[in-house]
DNA sequence: AGCCGGAGATAAACCGGTTTAGCTAGGGTC
DNA sequence: GACCCTAGCTAAACCGGTTTATCTCCGGCT
């Protein structure tokens, strides 16, 4: 089976009569050889298609060539949110190194996990999302010195860099377009309340919209039926549902209508955060490009890695998409 | 900002009073210390709160603590296949090691990707997905004796471990469903047709279907609907078509319904993998769980890489979920 | 008493790099 | 000619583990 050897930096520095420090002098293009030398130690070290051990390398506390994320979630709901494939995929394309991705079922597995991460020099820094409203991961952070770009959130957060857009802002805007076409009995229907986007978006929502309904979920199918036939059998029902997610807001719409309400003549359904199946059943979403997000985040882990000063970026504005499940409010 | 040290074997060793390699056969249980001192080590250990180095382990060619999956994709395709999002979510589901997670944008990168985590020792085995039909990886595994599992293909694939489903008993099933319904006329439109699969689903759509019309596509919506519009642009227009994927399936489906082709009573549409999309939608669609599937490669890597000889495992045979996508051929 | 064997521990080598201390030769300065 | 720098390189320590060779002690057998 002619099973192969990789060349270690000793063969180099036997093949360019070196020494080993010379040899990792010279391929880290670091003063202490001459020029005569170095390239020497290139051209053996391409001819025997050396690649440095990430592994040997991080032992010595020098880079270990990838980043970390870890997912709180119960694996089961993970799958039908498109939201972090859509930023893995985004980050991946901004980033060589690989990405260590572990999906755990408690807050506590995770910071253990961050910890550890850190001790064994596993990755040279990692994405934080799903911010809580005060987050212990913020401080952790910074004891550890472990590089971190806080993804989503509301900015400014501790001493870390940011990447976030802003859900205050963007909520607002819906409201506004809602009340727009007449609706004034406009509900929301939450994600998971200890997220600081949640409680972002509520602060919102009240401000705008004073006597607005809110009713708690967690992103999944059920959550959005329930919460929408709950709605509806309110005394006086809401005319336009603003849901945190699409698949939420999917299946809130396919209850309505099981109910005979009628979308979009009887009531109004917007999703937050636009896909595929948004697009295809012709709902109206805030649409925000979680790719370039991701993309986005990835640069700004990948300077602060490099030593740059940590930055607090404002992505882009979500815009409102309007399709067909949204209209004017129907007359009372 | 108090930046904490973590304690290492050595420090275990100064506090047991021992030397640095009775404490490391005393952590990992292997024979040659006392059951005195094994116990006062792992006291120590503990209230030290010592955490093996995965990195210096795996220098010393031991455990890496991680298994690696490389995607080729255009990453921005990639947000929309749940099918990967699932699968990885049930690899996690299992298994308690990170998964090291790269996305390429060609096969020779994959390769040499490969090549690279083995000789640093970054993962103890990975996943084969996406299997072509001669695929140099199978090849790459057993001569870099890295153990892996192939997700999907066809099973028997050289000394590999395997768990795959049957593509081409699902593809007859289908066949043989809408056939039953009356349907004459069935056209697929496929995945891409390098891969392993799509060549399995092809062949037995031939047997089962002679006069049957087959469009390449690429998992796309956009390929999706151009494929469905040039299929119902035919003389004889098929009048059911089964997709290779479900974001395809969608696509096509609103494709033919901006004809003015009526789905189903002209036109049945069959979507291969179920998903959100599908159920929300009602289209017919051949499920698997993908979730259980992945947490079944992770239990076969598991135990190829913990020395199990490798087996060949068939998943259960996908089933057909009839929904409102699909009904009896109309009368010609 | 003498020999053997094994248990329990240690010291040291090793994995593949990085980094630091130290050595040598050549050139410049006074 | 004595002195000092510095460029260019080597040897060796180090990172945090694992593994092997070795050493010591103790008990059992003849």
């Amino acid at each position: 089976m002619n099973v192969v050897k990789r060349p270690t930096i000793k063969d180099i520095a036997a093949g360019a009569g070196v020494s080993k420090g010379a040899v990792s002098l010279a391929l880290n293009g670091r003063a202490g050889v001459s020029e005569a030398t170095r390239s020497r130690v290139l051209e053996v070290a391409s001819s025997l298609g050396y690649r440095p051990s990430v592994t040997a390398r991080a032992l010595s506390s020098a880079s270990a060539d990838a980043v970390g994320l870890v997912l709180v979630r119960p694996p089961r709901a993970l799958g039908d949110e498109a939201f972090f494939f859509q930023l893995i995929a985004g980050i991946q394309s901004e980033m060589s190194s690989a990405l260590l991705l572990q999906v755990v079922s408690s807050r506590e597995d995770e910071i253990s996990l961050y910890r550890r991460w850190w001790a064994e020099h596993r990755v040279d820094g990692v994405f934080l999302v799903d911010l809580l409203v005060s987050d212990p991961r913020v401080e952790l952070m910074s004891s550890l010195g472990l590089p971190a770009v806080v993804v989503g959130g509301a900015g400014h957060h501790g001493e870390l860099a940011s990447v976030w857009a802003d859900d205050y802002a963007a909520m607002t805007s819906v409201v506004e377009h809602l009340k727009t076409s007449g609706h004034r009995r406009i509900a929301r229907v939450t994600g998971l309340p200890s997220l600081l986007h949640t409680v972002r978006r509520d602060a919102a929502f009240a401000a705008s919209c004073e006597d607005g309904v809110v009713v708690a979920g967690d992103y999944t199918a059920e959550a959005g039926a329930s919460a929408t036939r709950s709605l509806l059998a309110l005394e006086s029902p809401p005319t336009a549902i603003v849901y945190d997610n699409d698949v939420m807001a999917v299946a809130g719409a396919s209850a309505a209508a099981s109910l005979g309400v009628a979308v979009p003549s009887e009531l109004s359904v917007v999703a937050w955060d636009d896909s595929v199946l948004c697009q295809q059943l012709g709902l109206t979403a805030l649409s925000r490009d979680t790719f370039a997000f991701g993309a986005r985040a990835a640069r700004a882990l990948v300077s602060v890695i490099g030593g740059a000063s940590p930055t607090d970026e404002e992505d882009v504005l979500p815009e409102l998409v309007v399709r067909g499940s949204t209209g004017r409010a129907p007359v009372a």
